[in-house]
DNA sequence: ATGCCTTATTTCATAAGA
């Protein structure tokens, strides 16, 4: 992006530690749909570690060819018309895991139509890859929607999330450096919204959700909040309707949370809103943090 | 203000998104 810094080059020492890393996440909603305004954004940003959501396709069917010729390692988890989350680096890409342990499935009113009655047989969601990557472990989240409060789908969300703080605190105890980072579909406080009032009984900005935000933090994961670039609000999201991001009506609900030893590497940290205009964007623009 | 929904699919209708 031209109006934007040169990124720090990544310094390789050797696969597994580079010094100066620019991380980014990116909710692009649909891959395949995104593909040109991916490969243009990746070469113009330059990031060194990217985490994707909802990628809204299989794993076999990532566009990895077209990612891997702008030198990036590619660890997609995808299955199928929904959800999907993927990590691209070009500092190493090691130790995959697809999902997390102990990560719950949707067992809310879709089951009932599955034809797999056990709910142990049930595969979870692809929400959730993590990868080590320049020396950092590194997680691209895509947290459960929650429909609306009062559904199985909300109670599945926060499930989701005290299942992911069980295996995060394990992962910390493993990784003193590690990211995660992904749409967290919870804006933290009232300042996230455009306007609190139009999200009374709407979720995203309920005590139960933002808490299980607070039970993350309280692991000692540090909340990297980005530059806005213009406006007072660093929003990632803005509705495709009615002209949300012109009056720039959105949330902030994608998040980069970091370990301490991440969190003092952070010399800034961004929303590229450039990536929201024009043809055919994603609602959601991406977070660039950059580390030293 | 950088343009007033978009996506994938079991497609000409629907579910999901947040």
């Amino acid at each position: 992006m031209s109006h934007l810094e040169e990124p720090p080059r990544a310094e390789a020492v050797g696969r597994w530690e580079a010094i100066r890393v620019r991380l980014a996440t990116w909710n692009v909603n649909s891959v395949k749909a995104r593909l040109p305004r991916l490969l243009e954004w990746l070469d113009e940003a330059k990031p060194d570690i990217v985490c994707l959501q909802e990628i809204k396709t299989t794993t076999a069917l990532f566009p990895e060819a077209e990612v891997n010729e702008l030198g990036y390692e590619v660890a997609a988890h995808g299955d199928g018309r929904w959800n999907g989350v993927a990590l691209l680096s070009s500092v190493g890409l090691d130790d995959v895991s697809l999902g997390f342990p102990g990560q719950p499935s949707y067992a809310g009113e879709e089951a009932e139509l599955t034809l797999i009655d056990e709910p142990d047989l049930r595969k979870p969601e692809a929400r959730a890859v993590g990868a080590s990557c320049g020396g950092i472990r590194v997680w691209s989240l895509y947290v459960p929607n929650g429909r609306t409060p009062e559904s199985a789908h909300y109670v599945y969300k926060l499930e989701w999330f005290a299942a992911l703080r069980t295996a995060l605190e394990a992962e910390l105890s493993q990784h003193a450096q590690l990211a995660v980072c992904g749409d967290f579909n919870v804006a933290p406080t009232d300042d996230d919204v455009w306007d609190p009032k139009v999200f009374v009984n709407s979720t995203h900005v309920t005590p139960p959700e933002r808490q299980a935000l607070a039970d993350l933090r309280a692991l000692g994961l540090t909340d990297v909040v980005p530059k806005p670039m213009k406006g007072p609000h660093p929003f990632t999201y803005w509705d495709y309707r009615a002209g949300a991001f012109a009056k720039d009506q959105g949330m902030r609900i994608d998040l980069v949370y970091a370990s301490q030893a991440v969190a003092d590497r952070v010399t800034g940290a961004y929303v590229d809103r450039e990536a929201r205009k024009g043809k055919g964007p994603s609602d959601h623009a991406p977070i660039v943090v950059d580390l030293d």
